[in-house]
DNA sequence: TTCCGTGCAAATCTTTTGCACGGTC
DNA sequence: GACCGTGCAAAAGATTTGCACGGAA
């Protein structure tokens, strides 16, 4: 029933990854993933919990360290380290350009931006270093529009 | 005595920014200025306590932090997150080469690196972006030569 | 029926803070 | 002598873990 074509949304092929690894299905994974599904730019875990609680359905804050924890280890969200109090976690598109992240010092915003340039850059660094990179982040901080002015 | 010229060290540079900010001396920060000017790379908190219990003098984890805080206040040390559980910190030499952090995911090394490509591209991106760039910070993760071998 | 997913509460770990003492200016 | 720097212990905040129950296969 379900295609494989390059169109599959995130959320199927999270759910597939997820059956293919062994797991069951569980009401507060499919809430945390749909929530993931939906955002443009990543997410707290407490932003999660607080976003389900009004939302969907409640689902506990150490259900949603879990899910994220488990979704990391299968490739299907990433960690984004903004330098603030708490981990942020976004779901990983296969199909999508890679971005990376703009921080407001000031109020704590965080947008997602992408660069050839500065792909082609690490890309071409990567090669260079005593590492065999696997992945990068890159994160901007400054002042967005509103608080600079 | 002190000379002024380009030449003087990070300790230098430091001690006078803490005395002209109004700061007293103190054992500790001391201990902890001197540490951090003899590394290669960034320390956690942790770390510069372990060191100079062993080393010069035992400061305590409150004061680790403090001092650290006040520095990075100053500009004299950076955050580098590494994704790693603690927040790592090192010098910021102003006339030394910018450089970012390698991590090897297996066994937490941290290198340094620089490249002047990656820099001209953030330097170019930064002025296309909807932020008031401050600052960048970037980490490339991987396996390091022991650790893929 | 078996075992996983989830909630709750407690534990853990990193970082911060309150308070008192001793050193610097 | 006034005030800052520091250690100690407790607090605070984020994340993880233990345990028991209910739901999925």
């Amino acid at each position: 029933m379900n295609s494989h074509a390059a169109t599959d949304s995130w959320v199927e092929r999270a759910e597939a990854t997820l059956a293919a690894s062994g797991h069951k299905r569980g009401g507060a994974r499919r809430a945390v993933v749909e929530l993931l599904d939906a955002q443009q730019c990543a997410l707290t875990a407490v932003e999660i919990e607080d976003a389900l609680r009004g939302e969907r359905r409640r689902v506990s804050r150490a259900s949603v360290y879990r899910i994220l924890d488990e979704l990391e280890r299968l490739g299907l969200v990433q960690r984004v380290e903004t330098g603030q109090a708490m981990v942020r976690y976004e779901r990983v598109c296969e199909h999508e350009e890679h971005h990376h992240h703009l921080v407001c010092d000031s109020c704590g915003l965080v947008m997602p931006f992408s660069d050839a340039a500065l792909e082609s850059a690490i890309e071409t660094l990567s090669e260079r270093v005593p590492l065999k990179v696997s992945e990068h982040e890159i994160v901007l901080h400054g002042s967005c529009s509103d608080c600079a002015a």
